[in-house]
DNA sequence: GCCAACGTTGGC
DNA sequence: GCCAACGTTGGC
């Protein structure tokens, strides 16, 4: 099993939404690096559910992915803010996959309480300049975010 | 609102 | 294949 972070700009899609609708598609993705980490996703992986773009952006809960990649819709509407003209149903460009709501943190993690931490300095989300939306959490981290989590609770 | 960092596009 | 221009992300 994996461990991943998602981002979302809770304005668009939160962590309540999610908890409100139980699962959801990850459709909207449009950079290749992050498809390609979609792509490794496997039904039973455990993600990280990041709010970005907000005050204060931070870990606010967590999912599980429960369908693997398939081809995001949306790409082929001209009409949906993600539209690829690109993309088409003979040959998806993107894809996305299902994840499942799990828990919701009592307080969130947020960017700056990460960035105190040493052992999480190996974080994607926490190198300078990175945006990218999906990335890899290693075991570790996992556990040391949680770690935290207690310690804070 | 600012702006650094980054990905993508397209002319050459 | 290079790279300037452009658009987007996202923390602050």
């Amino acid at each position: 099993m994996a461990y991943w972070l998602m981002k979302s700009e809770p304005d668009a899609f939160s962590i309540d939404d999610l908890k409100r609708d139980g699962q959801t598609h990850w459709d909207g993705i449009r950079n290749y690096q992050a498809r390609n980490y979609m792509r490794e996703m496997q039904v039973g992986d455990a993600v990280l559910f990041y709010h970005s773009n907000c005050r204060p952006p931070g870990i606010v809960g967590t999912m599980k992915v429960i369908k693997t990649v398939y081809p995001d819709h949306t790409a082929f509407d001209p009409k949906d803010p993600h539209f690829d003209p690109k993309s088409n149903a003979n040959q998806p460009r993107w894809e996305m996959v299902d994840l499942a709501y799990v828990s919701t943190f009592p307080k969130m993690l947020s960017l700056a309480q990460l960035r105190l931490e040493p052992a999480l300095s190996t974080m994607f989300i926490l190198r300078k300049g990175n945006r990218l939306s999906i990335t890899p959490v290693t075991k570790e981290e996992w556990q040391v975010i949680f770690r935290l989590l207690e310690s804070v609770g």
